[in-house]
DNA sequence: CTCACGATCAGCT
DNA sequence: GCTGATCGTGAGG
């Protein structure tokens, strides 16, 4: 039976509060036969909207891109970064306050082989396909679009319901996780007012995060 | 229009 | 460990 989804009240609460209680949580692709694709949340960075946090979308206000931001809690913004890949975000608080949590990094929990394949689809012949045949699973979803490749989720998704069961993706209840550890946001511009705040959350010890990144 | 931005991968050192 | 290519979005001139 798949895992029933989160209540929409757990989205409505402050934007870093969201964040820390998606940690452990499930993410649930409905695929289009066979059993769905389900991920485990292990990193996640909260984003302040309006007025708060230079680094959100929403951070000038609704734009058609960001919109959902502005909608009500707990559904999915998705955006494309620049061609490439999609990023993945639950809107927060509601309120039209414009905040978000980006999912950063997910564990399989369910239909590894599917996300292999899809990974696979996108890659050349390089060092990436090798270490990903060669069974290193936690790799498979350890980035935000590495995530979305491995769910299927691109913009056509923009705005899903999160909370309905129902729907092509939602996320639902999975095991308690250790208390996170906050660090500062991923690749953000070091000339941001909020560059360095530690609004990213891990799971500690968990293999399954992002690498780390080498700043241009 | 032009520019800056962000995640990913390949290829090189 | 570093560099170049890729390309959607939106801000500023």
């Amino acid at each position: 039976m798949p895992p029933l989804p989160l209540p929409r009240s757990l989205f409505e609460a402050d934007v870093r509060q969201v964040a820390v209680a998606l940690l452990g949580q499930l993410v649930v692709r409905r695929e289009t036969s066979g059993p769905p694709s389900i991920g485990r949340i292990v990193e996640v960075e909260a984003y302040g909207g309006l007025d708060l946090d230079p680094s959100a979308h929403s951070y000038r206000g609704p734009t058609p891109r960001c919109e959902v931001m502005f909608g009500p809690a707990g559904h999915a913004y998705v955006y494309a970064t620049q061609g490439r890949c999609c990023c993945l975000n639950v809107s927060a608080v509601g309120d039209a306050r414009g905040q978000a949590v980006l999912l950063r990094a997910l564990e399989p929990v369910a239909g590894a082989e599917r996300m292999r394949t899809r990974r696979l689809a996108r890659l050349g012949q390089g060092p990436t396909r090798a270490r990903l045949t060669a069974g290193y699973d936690h790799e498979l979803a350890s980035g935000p679009g590495r995530l979305c490749l491995c769910l299927d989720v691109d913009r056509s998704l923009n705005g899903v319901d999160l909370t309905d069961g129902d729907g092509p993706l939602y996320l639902a209840r999975g095991e308690a996780s250790p208390p996170p550890l906050w660090t500062p946001r991923v690749g953000l511009n070091p000339k941001s007012a909020s560059h360095g705040w530690p609004w990213r959350a891990l799971v500690p010890g968990c293999r399954a995060v992002s690498p780390p990144r080498t700043l241009r």
